[in-house]
DNA sequence: TCTTGAACCTCTAGTCACTAGAGATCGTAT
DNA sequence: ATACGATCTCTAGTGACTAGAGGTTCAAGA
């Protein structure tokens, strides 16, 4: 049995923020101490671990209440696990699309400014006010 | 002088929003109508496809303002303006790359379940409760 | 001119996933 | 016994909006 500290510690994961899980739902509430203080056991422990692990993942809070449901029945088909992680995936890889289309639109307004003008001809702040000025849709 | 939902249409900016941006500085309170109605004029639309603009290329509200304060000041140098625009570069450098990590290892999770079993052997579950099983970290 | 009804107004509260702080209590090492 | 770091609950703040209530105004058709 360990303490909330101890938790955060070995999960990489702030106090208030395992303290918002159980509130949230993701957690369950832990014994308590005379004290009323939380103390975790492995099982706790583990659950952490996986919460921390899908939200590195980025999956929403919802997402991962949804897998945890589907952990406790263990003979609900797996299908439904992996349309989770799909429908993360596509998530992830809409993202990059976009966020690759940005990259190269940053690059190119930066390249048309060598920092050394003045405002008034700044080819950033020109850039941003004509989109006429973009290659592509973003 | 159209009105906010006329704005609203040609800059593709819901209503709220442009109160929201007017309520955060980065508009100029516009004229108002007799009735206590906004009315806009081709600044203030231009100013809001500014905003748009930079938005859509992820810039936060903070460096909008920034980078709208150095409009005001054109015999500023243009080096401000261009370290806004690099930051904002590496940001969205840093996020592809962080993301493509995740990518990799959200298809090696949906590779190993062919969602036809149960949840007690899913390999999603199981990746998502392992770390271990992890090839890299993110 | 009158009457609709869509568009507008302000204000408050909610979203997501936390984070920060206040003020009080607990646990443990000395 | 005391000190002091860790913990407790509670409220409020973050960013960038979004939703809704409840009321007013504008513009077009009769």
């Amino acid at each position: 049995m360990f303490s909330i500290g101890e938790l955060s510690r070995r999960t990489n994961v702030k106090v208030p923020t395992i303290r918002y899980y159980e509130e949230s739902g993701l957690l369950d509430a832990p014994e308590r101490t005379e004290g009323n203080q939380r103390r975790y056991d492995a099982a706790g422990l583990e659950r952490l671990s996986f919460i921390k692990h899908a939200r590195d993942l980025g999956f929403s809070i919802e997402a991962i209440a949804a897998l945890i449901e589907l952990q406790g029945h263990p003979d609900r088909s797996c299908a439904e696990a992996n349309d989770i992680a799909t429908a993360q995936l596509s998530d992830v890889r809409a993202k990059i699309k976009r966020l690759r289309a940005l990259e190269k639109e940053l690059v190119r307004i930066s390249n048309g400014c060598d920092g050394g003008g003045v405002t008034e001809d700044c080819y950033v702040l020109a850039s941003l006010s004509d989109h006429g000025l973009c290659e592509r849709d973003h």
